[in-house]
DNA sequence: CGTGTTTGACCGGCGC
DNA sequence: GCGCCGGTCAAACACG
């Protein structure tokens, strides 16, 4: 329901610029690659508790991100400004899909520590993660079970479930996710798009519930899960899967989204006005096949000082793999 | 009436 | 084979 914005003094002015505005939200972010097949790297060194955004300069992002931005980055190039970015940062880590195998559901979402149980924490505030099906992970991903049942995302999925009919497993490329970690008392942050909440489930060893939803946009599959870390119920785990194919509703109505931009996101002009829920706006339309993890932007702009999460297992269960990832 | 949410049922993968 | 679980569907419902 969209009353959780009513609720929350939180909720976010799309046309309050001032730094405050910015600094309500305090987040970071994971990225859940989706060529990082190896389980072990949730499993192995963890990151020290000082880890993370110490020592994090958002200007040493700005032409990645900004790239980015345009969409003229590619995933590849992407990562290596991510790798680049770590090296220097030690801010972002590369994490398993969250969703695409239980493995990493487990993970990341709330509460099934299983697996990966002691993890220095970050003392970042949030994380994101973004993965990218295309990328690297045909094998394994495809072999999984698709959930998103492809027919029915295609439009055909009329009597499909209950038919039982097995259009056998053709390949079937998954949109790229990205995740983010909002520190936040919003459960469905205002990204700009609208979306439609199809389902809400429970998450295992979580007392908060997962929410689903699609985005209105016709023909757009863009999916977006909702749930909050149970380790830190202040943390909304945000993961976005696949990109619009449309204009932010908000940047036609010319809203906020409009005032956003890119050159904003040089690491002088980072600027305070830029909240986490508009971030998403930024992104460019589908124009290429390419991944482009809002988490970057986010990353871009969100200064250390306002992650502050002082504890949350899911943090810790994705950073580490970044720090892995960038050390191979 | 259009749009969005709720919620139980269902599907399919995975582990045992 | 069975149960668990994540993800999705879709009817019913709520709301403006």
């Amino acid at each position: 329901m969209s009353n959780n914005e009513k609720k929350t003094p939180f909720r976010y002015d799309p046309f309050d610029c001032n730094p405050q505005g910015f600094n309500r939200l305090g987040y970071n972010f994971f990225q859940d690659h989706h060529q990082n097949q190896n389980p072990s790297m949730y499993n192995n060194q963890r990151p020290s508790p000082t880890q993370g955004l110490q020592g994090f300069d958002p200007s040493s992002y700005s032409m990645s991100f900004t790239d980015c931005l345009h969409g003229s980055m590619d995933y590849n190039t992407l990562s290596r400004a991510f790798d680049i970015s770590c090296s220097s940062s030690e801010v972002i880590s590369p994490i398993e899909d969250a969703s695409n195998n239980k493995k990493s559901s487990t993970v990341h979402a709330a509460g099934d520590s299983a697996g990966i149980n002691e993890n220095p924490s970050t003392p970042n505030s949030s994380v994101s993660s973004s993965s990218n099906e295309a990328a690297a992970d045909e094998d394994s991903e495809n072999n999984k079970k698709d959930k998103q049942p492809k027919a029915r995302e295609n439009g055909d999925h009329e009597k499909n479930k209950k038919a039982g009919n097995k259009p056998k497993k053709e390949k079937k490329q998954r949109e790229p996710r990205f995740a983010f970690l909002t520190k936040s008392e919003i459960d469905h942050l205002e990204d700009g798009y609208r979306w439609r909440k199809y389902g809400q489930k429970a998450v295992k060893n979580s007392p908060y519930p997962r929410s689903y939803y699609r985005c209105t946009s016709q023909k757009c599959t863009v999916k977006k899960r909702v749930e909050r870390s149970f380790q830190d119920p202040t943390i909304v785990i945000t993961t976005y899967e696949g990109q619009h194919n449309h204009q932010c509703p908000a940047t036609l109505r010319g809203t906020a989204a409009g005032m956003l931009s890119p050159s904003l996101f040089g690491s002088a002009s980072v600027g305070p006005s830029f909240p986490q829920e508009l971030l998403t706006q930024l992104l460019p339309p589908l124009t290429n096949n390419q991944a482009v993890p809002p988490a970057m932007y986010y990353q871009n702009l969100v200064p250390q000082q306002q992650l502050q999460v002082p504890d949350y297992g899911l943090l810790q269960d994705l950073v580490p793999s970044f720090i892995q990832k960038r050390e191979q």
